[in-house]
RNA sequence: GCUCCAGUGGCGGAAUCGGUAGACGCGUUGGACUUAAAAUCCAAUCGGGCGUAUAACCCGGUGCCAGUUCAAGUCUGGCCUGGAGCACCA
């Protein structure tokens, strides 16, 4: 065994190996409990970068060691390779996007094989490739087929930058998740899916998800934004047209109804015209036109002050028999609830503000009897008993809530509603790097899907990517004409593709089944492998791609393709990977590239670092002498295994009489052996892990070195050569035991048979558990050693419990809750003799001196405390 | 504004049940080895008492203020600070 470690030699020799060999194909029928453990997909960008590195290192020690575990464990990955950065790309470069992805495909492959992790390639799923997008195109016929697909004219969000429309999930802060321009309102005819009718069952199977993190939790449910309230419909007196018409309104306050001083419309209230008098009409229109121009960001932000202009007509409230007046203000939002507020300015901040700005009338209804406000100054929105409000006066508004509501139910006004925040989810896209939506227009027969038979509608290579302001799509002259699957006369395509993130909420499922051209996935090899154990990923998806996932499980459940209803157990995201405080980015220049790490310290201290300094769902920052400092520790353990190479057994024997030294360190291995179990266990605390490698190798030398110093004592001075060519002196002042003088005992005939036993032992052990971090290290370790097979197929070692614990405890002394003593005993020692031991230590006599103990509280293998007075 | 998370040395972070605060590492300092360096190894490293050193000892200390307890980084209540998410959703 070399006595230098040479990461990429190694590295490259055992990669190799795996590819070939493919060692870490997963069979579906297994003895063996399955475990699917899962990484977030990546898109092709071109490389892989630190988040892709901490993600998939993560996922990959838990399949290792789930591995070794006896489980059998499904460990994909694939491609998210439909999208918009290879359709830019093509334009600036006139190529294929195609090529640009299979490109980036191809590059990030290697990087993934170096980084050593455990994929079954077998599997690997590339969502823009035919035989991927054929059934995502099937599962959207079958979506269309139960009524969850659908068309509407709406008004969307539109990036003017992508040239595409976005999901409202799409958009952060007014603005394109991907490129981060500005996104505009448009009025289009565009396809969605019903998510919403989900909505109840995606927000209640939230408790189904225990290993989530209630911040994830947290975020969907206040994305499904579920609320109670009441729709009431007012009567309008006075419409100019004499026409009978009555404005519905959704409330979560239906307590507060006798307050209403005024009722607001969104700007683009679909009856707004006809509410409208002469009078108001132009400057109606006006503000109308004004808040079209506005922009999204402008308009929701809460900073600004309300506006709004009166329509002239009225309506009649029928709790009160009081009219009161309609506006158009664009605080009223057309897409929530009915698109219209009844306003409570005493009780409500909104209202409050917009009449405090128009001098509109208030009149209190709710209020705290022990300290009544009159809302002169702001609403009063808490709890509190009613006034001024008929009959329901005196009575508490949490029940008026439901009086009130009851009332306008008998008599036919109003009923109770449960409303949501969420929206249906818009995935049409106008662009043409993604999936075609398999449906053709007919001129006779109007909408129709593609039959399944006829799927895949292959997306057209007769394009031409350097057009402006439309879809490369478009350009295809062989495209856009079809026949119509009913009537046989001229259809045409829909030229739209669909938003990846459809791609991207089943490919989970595939992984399965990777390989199936009959069907999308074989129901009962889904059934066996979902839910998937453990999923890892960015906490970025949080609401995107996890509640479109969860949303197309139940989905596909109901279309009876699967039997399950979460496809996530549990989910780990991990934090950001940061250099000098802020996110690793390209336009900061603080990425670091992991080729670069490979090629300097190699996979296996990118791994060992990676994990090392935080737990994996904190931020990570990234620095480089604590890569410097992996990369020792790693050749430490390679020293410790070379060093020690003649004197390894893989058949140690380990007597259960031990010298006290030996004993301590077989101690000390079967601490790190149950200390590393548990923490991987418990929320994969793979820092914690990673220093008790360090805790493991350290103990481990501190061992030869008492060997050394005994040694070095009976045998007097020795010297030898070795490759390091430091020559090395075991001196008096070199009591201190230096490594070097390990090594110069080249021999090491200072070691027993016993020594030799305990010694393989405690390195196999420590190889072991290393092995599913240090993957290559270990590897090759194991086969210098003359390890059968692969160290990666070995059973996780195993302790006992007796002895994984020390033979002695350190006792604390503590006087009034203080420690005051500490006392080396035998770790079986009795609660008395403790008490004993403690009370006799000289310290503590003196400390208690003329004091009077009023009682003694031991802690057994702990500690003792002693209360005085 | 609402929701969630976090606050521990110079830094990253440890600390199953409430039971020795600061594991492990980085950095720094000193030392061994070397002609010298690199590498490696050994030691020290929360603050104060304590500006000669060494050893020993004492006191304080986990964002702040209370509380529970023999005992609080850990539990309870109230604040402060930072981060993330949502945000005119009626």
């Amino acid at each position: 065994m070399k006595q230098t470690y040479y990461p990429q030699e190694i590295e490259k020799k055992w990669m190799k190996y795996w590819d070939d060999n493919k060692v870490f194909k997963t069979e579906n029928n297994s003895d063996k409990p399955k475990y699917y453990a899962l990484s977030m997909f990546p898109y092709p960008s071109g490389k892989l970068h630190m988040g892709h590195v901490r993600n998939y290192t993560i996922t990959d020690v838990i399949a290792r060691f789930k591995k070794a575990n006896g489980f059998n464990v499904l460990h994909p990955i694939g491609w998210d390779s439909f999208g918009l950065p290879a359709e830019n790309a093509a334009m600036k470069h006139n190529a294929d996007p195609e090529k640009w992805t299979d490109e980036n495909i191809s590059y990030m492959t290697q990087q993934l094989k170096m980084l050593g992790l455990s994929y079954d390639w077998d599997r690997e799923v590339t969502t823009c490739k035919p035989d991927y997008y054929k059934w995502t195109q099937w599962i959207f016929l079958q979506l269309y087929k139960k009524g969850l697909v659908y068309k509407k004219e709406a008004a969307v969000n539109w990036c003017p930058d992508c040239g595409t429309v976005l999901a409202n999930e799409q958009v952060i802060d007014g603005k394109c998740w991907r490129c981060d321009s500005e996104v505009e309102k448009k009025y289009l005819s565009q396809w969605f899916v019903k998510i919403t009718e989900y909505a109840d069952e995606l927000l209640k199977d939230l408790d189904l998800l225990t290993g989530w993190g209630d911040n994830v939790k947290t975020m969907q449910s206040n994305w499904i934004g579920k609320s109670h309230g009441a729709i009431f419909r007012f009567p309008v007196i006075d419409a100019p047209s004499g026409e009978k018409m009555e404005v519905p309104v959704y409330t979560t306050r239906p307590d507060t109804v006798h307050g209403i001083t005024y009722l607001v419309v969104a700007p683009e209230y679909k009856d707004i015209e006809k509410l409208t008098t002469a009078e108001n009409k132009q400057a109606v229109e006006e503000y109308r036109a004004n808040a079209r121009k506005m922009s999204e960001i402008e308009r929701l932000s809460t900073d600004r002050t309300k506006t709004g202009v009166p329509l002239g007509t009225h309506c009649k409230n029928p709790f009160t028999g009081e009219t009161f007046p309609l506006w158009t203000a664009d605080y009223a939002l057309v897409e929530y609830g009915t698109g219209a507020v009844m306003a409570v300015p005493t009780h409500d901040t909104r209202d409050f503000d917009f009449a405090k700005k128009y001098s509109l009338p208030m009149k209190v209804v709710i209020q705290n009897p022990q300290n009544p406000s009159n809302c002169e100054t702001e609403a009063y929105t808490e709890e509190g008993v009613l006034i001024n409000s008929n009959e329901f006066n005196g009575m508490k508004n949490t029940e008026a809530k439901k009086a009130i509501t009851q009332k306008a139910v008998d008599e036919g006004f109003g009923e109770f509603k449960t409303q949501y925040r969420l929206r249906d989810w818009l995935i049409s896209r106008q662009r043409y790097w993604g999936a075609p939506i398999p449906v053709v227009y007919c001129d006779k027969c109007g909408i129709q899907p593609v039959p399944e038979d006829q799927l895949p509608v292959l997306l057209p290579k007769d394009v031409d990517f350097s057009v402006v302001g439309k879809s490369p799509i478009t350009t295809s002259p062989t495209f856009k004409d079809t026949v119509c699957p009913v009537c046989g006369g001229h259809a045409t395509r829909e030229m739209d593709t669909m938003d990846t993130f459809i791609c991207s909420s089943w490919y989970y499922l595939r992984y399965a089944d990777a390989n199936n051209d009959k069907e999308c996935f074989n129901k009962d090899i889904v059934n066996k492998w979902l839910p998937v154990d453990q999923y890892v990923g960015g906490i970025e998806h949080a609401i995107l791609h996890l509640l479109y996932s969860r949303f197309f499980t139940k989905a596909l459940r109901d279309c009876g393709l699967l039997d399950f209803d979460e496809p996530f157990k549990n989910l780990l995201t991990q934090g950001m990977v940061l250099k000098d405080g802020s996110k690793m980015s390209k336009s900061k220049g603080n990425t670091v590239d992991p080729d670069e790490i490979f090629e300097n310290y190699g996979a296996d201290t990118a791994r060992l670092f990676i994990l090392s300094d935080s737990p994996p769902a904190r931020d990570f920052d990234w620095s480089d002498a604590g890569v410097e400092g992996c990369y020792k520790f790693l050749n430490r353990v390679w020293r410790l295994v070379a060093t020690n190479a003649e004197n390894i057994n893989l058949n140690y024997q380990l007597s259960s009489q031990l010298a006290k030294d030996n004993d301590d360190l077989v101690r000390a291995v079967h601490m790190s052996i149950k200390g590393i179990t548990n923490d991987i266990t418990n929320e994969f605390q793979f820092n914690t892990v990673i220093s008790k490698y360090r805790e493991l190798v350290n103990a481990i030398y501190d061992w030869q070195n008492l060997k050394m110093r005994s040694c070095g004592a009976a045998c007097g001075s020795k010297t030898a050569g070795n490759e390091h060519s430091t020559a090395a002196v075991v001196t008096e002042a070199g009591a201190q035991g230096t490594e070097q003088s390990l090594i110069a005992q080249a021999d090491n005939s200072y070691l027993t048979d016993e020594d030799k036993n305990v010694l393989s032992f405690a390195i196999i052990s420590m190889l072991k558990l290393m092995s599913p971090v240090a993957v290559y290290l270990t590897e090759e370790a194991w086969h210098e050693l003359g390890g059968e097979g692969s160290i990666h197929d070995q059973p996780w070692c195993k302790w006992d419990e007796n002895l994984a614990k020390s033979s002695s405890i350190t006792l604390v002394v503590q006087i009034n809750g203080k420690v005051k003593d500490k006392i080396e005993v035998d770790a079986e020692i009795s609660k008395e003799d403790m008490e004993k031991q403690a009370l006799n230590s000289e310290k503590i006599k003196a400390l208690t001196d003329g004091k009077t103990v009023v009682k003694v509280i031991v802690v057994p293998g702990k500690l003792v405390n002693i209360v005085v007075k």
